[in-house]
DNA sequence: GTCCATGCAAACTGTTTGCACGCGC
DNA sequence: GCGCGTGCAAACAGTTTGCATGGAC
């Protein structure tokens, strides 16, 4: 994998090793489009390398987003979602129905971001719009029992 | 107190009863202008009640927020903060130096939302914008050793 | 008097950490 | 072979819950 020797190389400058938890980590990240919560992501990996555990999962986590290469997100409820970072910057809409994610983008976003950081003075390092409510589909269905996954 | 008898009515269509410890627990979150978390609150409330239960507080929350009374938001760390359902929505912005919360208002947010439910047919209940970054007093102590509260 | 609300402690969830061993470099 | 990374289990923080008692209506 050619990915894979700069990506040994941006850990080394930092003192760091690419081992095969790593990798597999990111590689679970990168396959599955949608958010994943730790408990998810150690489920995916846990089927590639039985061994794995949680912990590894979070400490890997950790130096991910320090590389930029992950982001968190706490879409709602009290555990975090995690997504590898995309060029374009985007948003999220949780459904509480159904719990699906809608991502949308929406730039006046980053004019909002401009205005406040030149207004107070203030450096942004990151900015995160979260929607809830409910899905077109889950609408439909009325305020009469959606499918709450049960 | 007159906002006592509407509060009462309020929480008896639901069955409900206006105890000690839910008037006090609303006074504390009205008359703090702050972003408390439930331990935060939890401390305020035992000054003027010192038997009152942290238990106590979470489910005091619970109930207002059902009541609209009150908001949580979940200010990029792991816990909770909360306060009072405001006339005007407004967003947060955290400082990850000092911690500091920086409320502000941005209308342009309101347009993304309509613009988003009429794209995709979905209903919006709740929408809150997240930033973080360094506020300008944490900027001006630059990168070595802002006040980490330590 | 009824039934909801409270206080306490224990349970629970999501995440972090200490330690001995394992493996990347 | 040095030292970071791992697995495991225990610790931890925030929040919720079961149960017996107390208090609103």
């Amino acid at each position: 994998m050619v990915r894979d020797k700069s990506l040994r190389e941006t850990l080394h400058t930092s003192g760091r090793r690419l081992t095969r938890q790593r990798r597999l980590v990111l590689k679970v990240l990168e396959e599955s489009r949608e958010h994943l919560d730790a408990e998810g992501l150690h489920d995916r990996a846990k089927a590639l390398d039985p061994n794995i555990s949680l912990a590894t999962v979070y400490r890997t986590l950790v130096v991910l987003k320090e590389m930029g290469l992950v982001e968190e997100h706490r879409l709602g409820e009290g555990h975090a979602h995690f997504e590898t970072t995309q060029k374009t910057p985007h948003y999220h809409f949780t459904c509480s129905g159904c719990g699906r994610v809608i991502e949308f983008d929406a730039p006046q976003v980053v004019e909002v971001l401009r205005r406040l950081s030149k207004q107070q003075g203030l450096q942004v390092t990151s900015a995160h719009l979260l929607v809830t409510g409910l899905c077109a589909r889950c609408r439909e269905e009325g305020e009469t029992g959606p499918g709450w996954g049960q």
